[in-house]
DNA sequence: AGTATTTGACCGGG
DNA sequence: CCCGGTCAAATACT
């Protein structure tokens, strides 16, 4: 990357990471009432519109750097899928707009991409638990990459019609890193899925610290293949490092955040989040889940697009789609964080503010 | 037996 | 022709 490039990144990293602040203090004062505020907001005479608002001057600015960037070049992938994944049917050629231009079949890379980057912590070998169920159908060995690619589609392609399909691959510097590359988008109903959302959140904060322990104390014994309970990815938080990055967008940074201070288990109030909170849209905000429930995802991306924040980077709903439809919990943290970012609309509601920590 | 994974073959774009 | 992506038969697993 050039250097001109690399300092824009940087201020757009510090934009959003006042934006992070802002959105904690809000978020603060938002529940204040219902969870231990433990933590001091330094110039709390701000009021939640004024913080929101400047949330959103800073958002924008990021998002405007972003832009610049982008046009200035590296946007190949953003003008590869620039869109249209509409809440397309399964089945229905949901076009790219050069397919749609160019009359082409309508074969491969016409799914919008996005890239994570998931250092996985417990040896999931890159299974991370997504809240989706993956069956992988290919293993190739890519040129260049230390590490064989493995090729996963959801297991309910036939049944389902459902054409997301994942790309897992070790990252050649770091083995506890996974680039995983989803393409496309759920259409399908996963009750697997719906019922990991459902799990009461007091228990997953247990699993959290049981997790924590573990890790933090003496690496467990790391095998490939343990399958993960989906509570166990939000250990990620605590020394994983999830890192999403849209191939279209390219706007965020990488990601990383440790889980939220964890109280005593034995009170429901402390929850990851505090449980007034845990009401329907927060659930469908921070849960993958409600992607695939009948909960409309156009509508949340209807109002992310009529911010006229999003179209300011991007013109299409589908990369956004994209982004919160992944299920992982792994990227739970990364989610909440793109809804902030991303819908200004949704603000009351999607405050699901538990992060603590970004790191670049 | 049913389901998931592995792996070599095949296909198509560049 | 090379390479990435997918298919599908064989194999493993439950």
């Amino acid at each position: 990357m050039e250097e001109s490039a690399k300092c824009e990144q940087v201020s757009v990293i510090d934009e959003l990471l006042l934006g992070k602040e802002l959105t904690k203090k809000l978020c603060e004062q938002l529940f204040s009432s219902s969870s231990s505020s433990s933590s001091s907001s330094s110039s709390s005479c701000d009021t939640n519109e004024v913080l929101i608002e400047k949330i959103i001057s800073t958002m924008e600015k990021a998002l405007a750097k972003v832009n610049c960037m982008a046009n200035v070049g590296e946007s190949k992938a953003m003008m590869d899928s620039h869109c249209s994944f509409t809440n397309g049917s399964p089945k229905s050629e949901v076009m790219e707009p050069e397919v749609e231009h160019k009359h082409v079949s309508k074969k491969r890379k016409t799914m919008p991409r996005r890239r994570e980057q998931v250092e996985v912590c417990l040896g999931t070998e890159g299974n991370k638990e997504d809240g989706y169920s993956w069956r992988k159908y290919g293993q190739k060995d890519i040129l260049g990459a230390k590490f064989p690619r493995g090729y996963y589609r959801c297991t309910y392609r036939n049944i389902q019609g459902c054409l997301a399909t994942k790309q897992v691959q070790k990252s050649d510097e770091d083995p506890m890193i996974y680039e995983i590359t989803y393409i496309g988008r759920h259409t399908c109903t996963q009750a697997s899925h719906l019922k990991k959302t459902a799990v009461p959140p007091s228990k997953t904060k247990v699993r959290i610290e049981e997790n924590q322990h573990q890790t933090n104390e003496k690496n467990q014994p790391q095998q490939e293949k343990i399958e993960q309970p989906p509570e166990t990815i939000f250990s990620f938080g605590s020394q994983g490092e999830v890192k999403v990055e849209d191939l279209d967008l390219e706007i965020f940074p990488s990601f990383c955040f440790s889980s939220p201070s964890i109280g005593s288990e034995n009170d429901e109030n402390n929850n990851i989040f505090p449980y007034s909170m845990i009401d329907n849209n927060l659930l469908e905000s921070f849960s993958p889940s409600f992607m695939s429930t009948t909960t409309s995802e156009s509508d949340m991306f209807c109002n992310w697009e009529s911010t006229g924040l999003g179209q300011s980077v991007h013109n299409s709903t589908s990369d956004i789609t994209d982004i919160v439809s992944t299920p992982t919990s792994v990227t739970y943290s990364s989610i909440m964080d793109l809804d902030i970012f991303l819908d200004k609309n949704d603000f009351d509601i999607d405050f699901p503010m538990n992060t603590r920590e970004l790191c670049i």
